[in-house]
DNA sequence: TCTCCGAATCTAGCAACGCTAGGAACGAGT
DNA sequence: ACTCGTTCCTAGCGTTGCTAGATTCGGAGA
């Protein structure tokens, strides 16, 4: 519930919205209810990080596997991942930029996360010849998470997103 | 100076070991001082980035004018990208991470700002092709982007990083 | 039925944050 | 000598994340 509730306040205002004393207005108990569920903010933000992982691998996974063929595949993942990180900012931003201790390139990463980053193996696999599928995956991972964060911080226009989408596929999907 | 004192803070502690109170010991004078002197922490922050700019943009053009060729050269740009963003984290947080208002893909943009793009072009022109120089570059540019963000975030791991450069490259420069 | 204990919750407060209002000190111009 | 404008500081406002101590309340044992 005070998942739902920071993941609410987030995505409608931001994180920098979401104060301790606002997310226990929201769910209707004090401010010292949330450091007896969780250790602090950090801890919040980074349970719903994985709340938005699972979502993000949905997302992967129904645009992976609707599509016809393995270059519309990776086309539409990319697709997808860009209008994920479009349509829920907040959430993309935790996962994804800011600074919480989640572990993330070992074992111990939550599934969710896991899943997402095999959506995205999959959709590179057709493409990677002789080159390491994890390493490639997590390279081409690189280049949409770079596109995506510099036009959200405005540092790339944004009516130009397709056009640049279409040249990283024209070199990953050659 | 209070430009220098800011970012010799913010590269030894990080930005947020940059308080307006520390600031103002550092450079000996009282808080409000730094207030007729900036809009805000923010325009100080922002401050810190041109800098960085240009430095960057130097550090760049070092890499790229004493390649042999275009190959190294394209190579080289992307080893001292990273290695910027390495050695100085904070410097390049502000510039690209962290959201300061600066005009960066307009005309009103930072000099330096266009310099550092600039040396990135100028690498990438030569495996342009048919595609648009600007495009490319700001794709290649959101591609290194991604991989030391992510990095540096602990989502990737730090030790195959010149190996996903290389990854790249050999899809950007074929 | 009465008593006690532990869990859950709240009130109040701490230190630190960005930022600002109001007045003191000081040099230049008349 | 007097005024004026600049420069600076003290003090304080509202907000932040987080915590200590008191309080309430339900269930178990005598």
């Amino acid at each position: 519930m005070i998942i739902a509730a920071a993941r609410e306040l987030a995505e409608a205002e931001g994180w920098e919205a979401v104060t301790t004393r606002r997310l226990a207005e929201r769910i209707e108990y004090s401010q010292p209810v949330l450091y007896s569920h969780f250790k602090g903010k950090d801890a919040i933000m980074a349970a719903v990080a994985v709340e938005g992982c699972a979502d993000l691998a949905a997302d992967l996974r129904a645009a992976r596997t609707s599509a016809p063929d393995a270059s519309r595949a990776i086309a539409e993942v990319s697709r997808a991942y860009s209008a994920f990180a479009d349509q829920h900012p907040a959430l993309y931003d935790v996962m994804f930029n800011q600074a919480v201790d989640l572990p993330f390139a070992t074992p111990g990463a939550p599934a969710a996360l896991h899943a997402a980053f095999n959506e995205l193996a999959e959709a590179v696999r057709p493409y990677a010849g002789d080159d390491d599928l994890g390493l490639l995956t997590e390279t081409f991972w690189a280049a949409l998470h770079g596109l995506v964060t510099l036009m959200r911080g405005g540092r790339l226009p944004r009516e130009a997103h397709d056009r640049r989408l279409a040249l990283l596929l024209a070199r990953f999907s050659q």
